[in-house]
DNA sequence: GGTGATAAATTTGTTAGACAGGTTCGATGC
DNA sequence: GCATCGAACCTGTCTAACAAATTTATCACC
């Protein structure tokens, strides 16, 4: 960043550059905990930058529970128990990466119907029909019909009762978004969508019925189903 | 924030409420996707600071992916499938708080143990004895213990091959560490240690001999009873 | 009225300087 | 050695200016 004084191409902003340095090396043990960073003032001179660049970067990192600071004495390293902030990559990378993430994804859909079907009330369980039926009435697989699995699959972990189930699958299936749709923009066969919803409609009864190890066994068959599909499309 | 000119009580910095703001209003929807937040200059109208406050506090969202910038345009709340963070709060708000974190990372802690039965090197194994042995050299069963114990649960993560697995396990763990912690300084009995690593061994074994299925189990049993004993103390 | 080019206004990205508030360190006195 | 004070240092905030990019308004021409 000190060959240019604008914002340089990629990443394309001085703070994010600053701040992906810091974080990785913190994240990497380069900088131990309870450790000082540079001040603000050599941090500037080591990058070129000026010193609101660092603040920003620094900003950036401190919410995210990686380093504390303290007003006049420095910023320190905070210790790996404080961090708040569990990041993934802007996109993902390869197939293989797709397919890491759909791996820790999976246990955690299996327990949320398991969840679901244990703790449901009448207003979750409507709610889990309704997204069913937005599904059942996309007209574009790829487009309306992503946002209306996902749909689906959140309103499961709303289900669950725990917030952080609702919201951690929420954030992944965020993350997963762009890939469903790509891989379903390239299959054009209609007995797709039929399989996916009556997949889907297997979970949504057993959470009708109150029944936890057949919402995970038919949550378990679905998501086998789903990455057998994405696979035929690699 | 306009009550004062300085760091204000509470959380302290005023990027960071201001961030907290933002943050809130966008994940609740208050703003929709594509909109444009309002410039700088009137955010630090509105909340009576000067600019380089509001810069701060929108770098962190955007460093979230909760918006993106465009020089010369604005700042736009971005789609949700662009997040890139998730986020936990400060510190874990009451028992309850604690055992629906508990009840996020026990699937996962189980297909961590699968996967790594599955999938260990002889290197993973060294690394999990040695984390093993260290749990058991431990004189400090509240400090030493709780980094030893895990250590022991990350190295299974790495063993997964899968770098998320590792990587969240690693952020679940460090947000339980402290809770972990005081619990266990409250209990003084000696053979809640005993019983812990005769736990480990059991998951370690079946690590040890490929075996997916007791692994798994023997990680339920030990996540089971480590829960029935941090319950004895609430 | 519509279109294209240009200028002006707006907005984010960065730099620089100043001041406030808090911390650390060194010097001095007892 | 300990306590106090002042200076130096360092983060938190504010202000102003300029650079770069975008949007809007204006003008000329058809």
């Amino acid at each position: 960043m000190a060959q240019s004084k604008s914002a340089t191409p990629g990443r394309g902003m001085l703070a994010d550059e600053i701040a992906d340095y810091l974080s990785a090396n913190i994240r990497s043990g380069a900088f131990a905990h309870g450790t000082k960073l540079p001040t603000e003032h050599s941090l500037s001179e080591q990058f070129g930058v000026s010193r609101t660049v660092v603040r920003e970067a620094i900003s950036r990192i401190k919410s995210d529970g990686l380093v504390t600071s303290r007003q006049g004495s420095g910023v320190y390293v905070a210790h790996s128990s404080t961090r708040r902030s569990f990041k993934l990559g802007e996109s993902l990378v390869d197939a293989a990466d797709v397919l890491a993430l759909f791996e820790l994804r999976q246990p955690l859909e299996l327990a949320s119907a398991r969840l679901a079907a244990a703790r449901r009330t009448e207003e979750h369980l409507e709610r889990i029909r309704q997204a069913h039926a937005a599904m059942e009435d996309s007209s574009d697989w790829s487009e309306e019909g992503v946002i209306a699995d996902l749909a689906f699959h959140h309103e499961i972990a709303m289900a669950t009762g725990n917030g952080y189930y609702a919201d951690f699958m929420a954030f992944l299936g965020g993350a997963l978004q762009n890939t469903i749709r790509a891989a379903r923009s390239g299959s054009g066969r209609p007995e797709i969508k039929k399989i996916t919803i009556s997949e889907h409609a297997r979970i949504l009864a057993a959470i009708e019925q109150r029944d936890p190890e057949s919402a995970a066994m038919a949550m378990s068959m679905h998501l086998q189903g789903a990455r057998e599909r994405m696979s035929d499309k690699t």
